[in-house]
DNA sequence: CGTTATGTTGACATTAATCAAGCACGGTGG
DNA sequence: CCACCGTGCTTGATTAATGTCAACATAACG
């Protein structure tokens, strides 16, 4: 995900500052914005657009991807409610987004949403997190597209499509994107991407495919599939750190 | 590249605060640092470690790396003289440092690192700025990763190396890494890392490999290959950017 | 109810991984 | 100075995996 996996933090309007309004959170300043809608496979902007607004998604999920030269596309993440694209502050977007769902979206000027972030100290703060969650995440996806096989992939991307579900600790999880759109996420191809689900499916792992969701029979042998995953396991991180001391001076 | 590109922005030591040093920018919170020496394959720090300080490299090259449960191994990033290391400002660091050549390090203690980011907004914006790079290289790579061919990563990579050279725009390109690190962060074997590199020999388009360089002789192929290439090239934009409206509100 | 999107499946081609030697450079010690 | 050894690199033969091309199935849409 080059999404912010993040939730909402919501509401909490707590201190009250002068001119400024009660700008509790980042959230908080989409808060009074008006809801815009966009419909399934609409663009939001493009990859090159002179980034002239933050937005929140208030709901549905969003593709967020950059074309190559030769047509090929790439996507770099998906998107959910809670998220905010745009956020990484340069002039221009630096990827397309296309709304994958109907989406709900709140957008706030990015001049504005700069000085509110200089202007308060505690913004500030949950901007770095945000920047460095939506940075973990590219690399994230770099260590999932760095795995061999395709089975390993999906794997891995069932369990982290799932991780993303709100709480609901299901066996079901909800795919709104196409394949194509999974196959562009992993770097394969739609009949790979097929093949081993069905293959999945074969093997009791999870139940016969369907259409926008997977619906996973065997937890531990999916997350064994996705064998050498480290990350989001790494609570006490238990390192031996030992005699390898830092060199001289 | 998981690191910022970002050149040193040297010295420049311009106003003078009270008790703070003269703070001009994050490169010069490190000038009176000690300089430590790691020895190529030496650790720095490593992933899951307590994020005690930031470094940043005065000479020589390391890679970032993140381990898989079974062994395998991803560089997520090279890093040269006037990156930051440990950046990301998490508790823990992310990843792996290690030494590639003979390098030179300064440490920053992290706390007092975040309090003098936090007193100069300055200094805030100029992290902010890193923490943008990090991520475009962190999502570069996945782009890079998610390339076809074994030629089109390895004709990006040399591209991708010499951009990095510091402002010598020869046709020399510096590999003070071995194939396996250049295999680890292509997500291939070495093997074909070697046989592809002799391809790209037999075809012209470099000179006879050697160990620690490639040497570009067609410039403009080498280019064609990297192909669908997108960032960098993007200057203006000149999108047609038409009647797709922004949805209802 | 036909038409288009999307998804599945099959046969085949191509690429890169694997297994296995062999080569070349750099360092060490005789 | 040279023989020796180890590491890193190259090359070859083979295999396994994924991409490609093509047909078909199914769901979605007007």
């Amino acid at each position: 995900m080059s999404a912010q996996v993040v939730p909402m933090q919501e509401g909490r309007t707590g201190a009250m500052c002068s001119q400024a309004l009660p700008v509790a959170d980042l959230s908080s300043l989409f808060a009074r914005r008006p809801v815009e809608r966009f419909a399934p496979g609409q663009p939001v902007f493009w990859e090159g657009d002179e980034a002239t607004h933050i937005f929140e998604v208030a709901d549905g999920m969003l593709r967020a991807l950059r074309l190559l030269g030769d047509g090929r596309r790439i996507i770099v993440g998906f998107l959910r409610p809670g998220d905010l694209l745009g956020v990484s502050l340069k002039e221009r977007y630096l990827y397309t987004v296309e709304a994958v769902s109907a989406v709900e979206l709140r957008r706030f000027p990015r001049r504005r949403f700069e000085d509110e972030v200089a202007r308060h100290s505690h913004l500030q703060q949950q901007l770095f997190s945000r920047l460095r969650d939506e940075m973990t995440a590219a690399q994230d996806q770099a260590v999932l597209l760095s795995r061999r096989s395709a089975e390993e992939k999906l794997a891995n991307f069932f369990l982290m499509m799932r991780r993303n579900e709100n709480c609901t600790r299901t066996a079901v999880v909800d795919l709104p994107m196409t394949r194509l759109d999974i196959a562009d996420y992993l770097g394969m191809t739609i009949e790979t991407v097929s093949r081993t689900i069905t293959k999945l499916a074969n093997s009791g792992v999870i139940a016969p495919p369907e259409r926008r969701s997977v619906t996973v029979l065997k937890m531990e042998t999916l997350r064994s599939l996705a064998d050498g995953d480290e990350s989001e396991h790494w609570m006490p991180s238990p390192m031996p750190r030992a005699q390898y001391a830092f060199a001289s001076a």
